[in-house]
DNA sequence: TATATTAGACCGACCGTCGGTCTAAAAAAT
DNA sequence: ATTTTTTAGACCGACGGTCGGTCTAATATA
């Protein structure tokens, strides 16, 4: 019993890391179901037996894809921290989850910002929406009621906010790509980003410029590579 | 000459109305392209002396779908308004030019966020920042220097409530198709809408509560709407 | 302990659909 | 009359998905 299923959780896992990492290569749709079987070496039936479509693959995918983030951020939620620290750190853990290393960073700004590859996106954005946006809206009425910060209303904002955040790849993703051949984007980068930061202030009501969420070390990286490259 | 280009006109145009009544009521995907050509009777080779591909037609039908909307907001921005009211009126165009009739705009809710249709949003949001952002931008650079505004930095302040106004529809689409069955719901609409604006007039650094951009009348027109059906 | 039954992982030929191509005829323009 | 534009529709290849069936190993039965 216990090792059957096991066996469905290898093949599973299998499917999943392999897919992604076709996914992530040649986006999602230039990447075939036969892509994947040839892969791995397995056969259409098999493939089918685990997903009920191509798209249900990429859903599960998306599912896999943050529960590291999710766990990350219900300890920091749970912690005892202020509110205006809470909501820093988990703004950080999203991000740093996911980039550990900054070359697989510049991939999935690559593979998300792809218009090849909106399904994702939007599939990703939508879960980070439903998982993330209840606890920011609780961390929103914990910092409300201590004062800490000043808001029309928790839920709207927390979702506001997290779509602004999500506005922050969309809007400086493509800029990345641009870094090596015009090294000042990094000024309009950096500024782009201050100023969602800022508005993120203004609409949470707290102090302007007290929020460090955007990251200097990712800018910092980016200007030291090219100086290496010169 | 004149009658060929008319005619090669009148030819497109059929295609594009087709087409966007066709994708409104089936959706992008599931629309082929055999459905458009059968629609009105002509054979494929037809459809590709017009268009590239598939996607190519969306693009157009994308162009096409907003000249409308662009040409009132170059009135508004060439006339002598105060820039708060150039900043209003701009907003009410973009969704008044599109919802002269409300059912269109049920219609287009409903199409806009399925999420068959994401590539047709995607590019119209594209569409609307890459033509709406300068203009937003130089109203705020304006509102800027008169003092009625005070912002960050104008072009990432123009493209971040750009961005908000469109979450406007992701953010409330989905609700309204709940309305009939539970009518309590048009407060947490109305509700959510206000906290939308609150957010837009922080970050445009003007007085709350001054902004009339969330249209009353659409939520009225609702009420009256499930009344009728009481 | 030997045999029958069952669950479910796995196979791959096959299918229908769909976007897109190609060649040639018809229509229009010059 | 001839060149150019437009229309036609048979055809193609790729792709997602189906289906009938096999093979393996655990479990129930004798």
């Amino acid at each position: 019993m216990k090792i059957k299923v096991s066996k469905h959780d290898q093949r599973m896992n299998e499917l999943l890391s392999i897919s992604r990492k076709l996914f992530f290569s040649k986006g999602y749709e230039k990447t075939t179901v036969s892509d994947i079987i040839d892969e791995i070496g397995i056969a259409k039936g098999t493939f089918y037996h685990y997903f009920k479509s191509k798209e249900d693959l990429l859903d599960k995918l998306v599912e896999n894809f943050n529960t590291d983030t999710y766990s990350a951020v219900d300890i920091i939620v749970k912690s005892d921290l202020s509110p205006l620290k809470k909501f820093e750190h988990v703004f950080k853990v999203i991000k740093d989850v996911k980039t550990e290393n900054y070359d697989l960073m510049i991939t999935l700004l690559d593979f998300m910002y792809d218009e090849k590859n909106i399904l994702f996106k939007e599939k990703l954005y939508k879960n980070y929406m439903r998982n993330l946006s209840p606890v920011l809206t609780t961390i929103i009425e914990e910092g409300s009621q201590d004062g800490s910060f000043r808001t029309f209303e928790p839920e709207t904002t927390a979702e506001i906010i997290l779509s602004l955040f999500m506005k922050f790849g969309e809007l400086l993703g493509p800029m990345w790509k641009r870094v090596y051949e015009e090294p000042e984007i990094t000024l309009i980068i950096e500024l782009k980003g201050r100023s969602l930061v800022n508005a993120i202030e203004r609409i949470l009501g707290v102090q302007e410029n007290i929020l460090d969420i955007f990251d200097e070390e990712v800018i910092e990286y980016f200007k030291k590579r090219i100086l290496i490259k010169d």
